[in-house]
RNA sequence: GUGCCUAUGGUGUAAUGGUUAGCACUAGAGCUUGUGGAGCUUUCAGUUCGGGUUCGAAUCCCGAUAGGCACCCCA
């Protein structure tokens, strides 16, 4: 126990800290099924899962994502040795990081997943917590689109799982390689700037077309309307022929190409390029794919991920191509929602028994060792009420079946297995039980 | 960090500025000491907090707090 305020008994608030969730056990069976989805799915492409702690030291966080997004989005504290602790706010780091200390010894290509929960300093809202839990997906050693396209193979049976048809979502995919072909070779951009139409790219579904023009003739003048035109194509097709004349096909075109056939030929069709989408990491060296529920009302992406070669350098080993991606516990429950396909909650044992007279709770208890060596889930009602709220509870609770246990059972052995939905009762003994 | 909305028993809700803040569900007890699902009786339990206006505030105003939603950001 810890210590209250003495001189101010002072109530405690019941509910849970902000943005942080309480799984009731009707919310946890949730849960569980959804992590079963996760587990079930991924393990039927051969990946093994792994674990690390919850805590990081900080610097993991600021090499590769700035001071600032660790001081403002981040859980970050100082402990009593002077280190500053980051509670993880994503997984990628921590993988990395892993693969990377035993690259040696690892054999490649490797197939690993984790459900780890994840912790971001925000404002709450609609698919948006502060803790929540993520799988992620990562297969590392594999160079060509043949990743990608297992990947997102994955990524559809999930969501599939969840009880969404194909024409209820869709696979939206664009690349990094023709980004930084469009900016820099074609509109000759630099780094900079290119790093500023990336993130104007990113927001134009947000904001006005006026705006959105007006930023692009910020950074590319004259050159803003073509570039307009390329942006708005409407499909891969189009995209392409809007793009000025080149020798041969752009190799991240051919990487679209690749992965839409390759989908294609595994039945995934719900497939479309999207040219403004960005991905907000800046470690993405390829392709970059989100699957986006079509109903309106689930705004944020069921699934993100994409190609990152480069990031395992930072922990100077060299380079691995990897491929992964992230899918969290909260749009899994709205999309779930959503599609009314929240599995429903099952009892909580097989059988009750049920004591007349608190003289046979020695009896029950031995039986109930009994049926449970048998692997039947047995609860005893130790509550000594009457034998009519005995069994009320038992239905409160949805337990199929009750055997009740009075002075009779106990002398003669003779044991009644009521079924509670049928109410048909079958004689039996202790040795002969079962359901 | 910014904006908008909301706040009544555990939950869901009702109450032209004017009775003792009503109802339903849940939970407990009982009608019912060897057989449940129904019914009836009964108990516990509420206006988020602090100011203000008013003869009178759950109701109107201000502030605080909390929550939701959106923005920002998005790993």
């Amino acid at each position: 126990m810890y210590h209250m305020s003495l001189h101010k008994p002072k109530k405690l608030s019941t509910d849970a800290y902000k943005g942080v969730r309480d799984f009731f056990p009707t919310e946890m069976a949730v849960e569980k099924k959804i992590f079963d989805i996760w587990r079930t799915t991924v393990e039927t492409y051969g990946y093994e899962e792994y674990g690390a702690s919850v805590l990081e030291p900080a610097e993991l966080y600021r090499a590769k994502s700035g001071e600032e997004i660790v001081n403002e989005q981040t859980y970050t504290f100082t402990d009593r040795g002077d280190r500053e602790v980051t509670l993880r706010p994503e997984m990628t780091p921590t993988l990395a990081r892993m693969v990377a200390a035993k690259k040696r010894e690892l054999v490649f290509p490797l197939r690993w997943y984790s459900i780890p929960n994840l912790f971001r300093y925000e404002q709450p809202q609609r698919g948006r917590v502060r803790e929540h839990w993520q799988l992620n997906v990562d297969i590392f050693g594999v160079e060509s689109i043949n990743a990608e396209i297992e990947t997102i193979n994955i990524a559809c049976d999930i969501t599939r799982a969840y009880g969404l048809k194909d024409t209820d979502f869709e696979v939206r995919l664009n690349n990094r390689k023709v980004m930084n072909y469009v900016t820099r070779d074609v509109y000759g951009l630099n780094e900079d700037a290119a790093h500023k139409l990336s993130k104007l790219i990113d927001k134009k579904d947000k904001i006005k077309p006026e705006a959105f023009e007006m930023g692009a003739t910020e950074l590319l003048g004259d050159k803003a309307q073509s570039f307009l035109t390329l942006l708005n194509s409407k499909n891969f097709e189009d995209f392409t022929s809007n793009l000025p004349q080149t020798k041969e096909e752009h190799v991240g075109l051919a990487e679209i190409r690749s992965v839409i056939d390759g989908l294609e030929k595994l039945g995934i069709t719900n497939v479309r390029f999207d040219q403004t989408l960005m991905r907000g990491f800046d470690y993405y060296t390829g392709v970059v794919f989100e699957v986006f529920d079509l109903n309106p009302i689930n705004r944020r992406a069921v699934f993100g991920g994409g190609r990152y070669d480069d990031l395992l350098s930072l922990f100077g080993n060299g380079k691995v191509s990897a491929v992964g991606f992230g899918t969290g516990d909260v749009i899994a429950r709205d999309l779930m929602e959503t599609y009314n396909t929240v599995p429903s909650s099952t009892p909580s044992a097989d059988i009750a028994l049920i004591i007349i007279g608190e003289q046979n709770t020695p009896f029950a208890l031995d039986l109930a060792q009994t049926l449970r060596s048998k692997k039947i889930r047995t609860v005893v009602d130790l509550s000594n009420k009457k034998i009519s709220d005995q069994i009320k509870n038992a239905d409160k609770r949805s337990i199929l079946r009750i055997i009740c246990i009075g002075d009779e059972e106990v002398k003669t052995g003779k044991l009644r297995v009521k079924n509670m939905s049928t109410g048909e009762e079958i004689v039996c003994t202790e040795e002969t039980i079962s359901l």
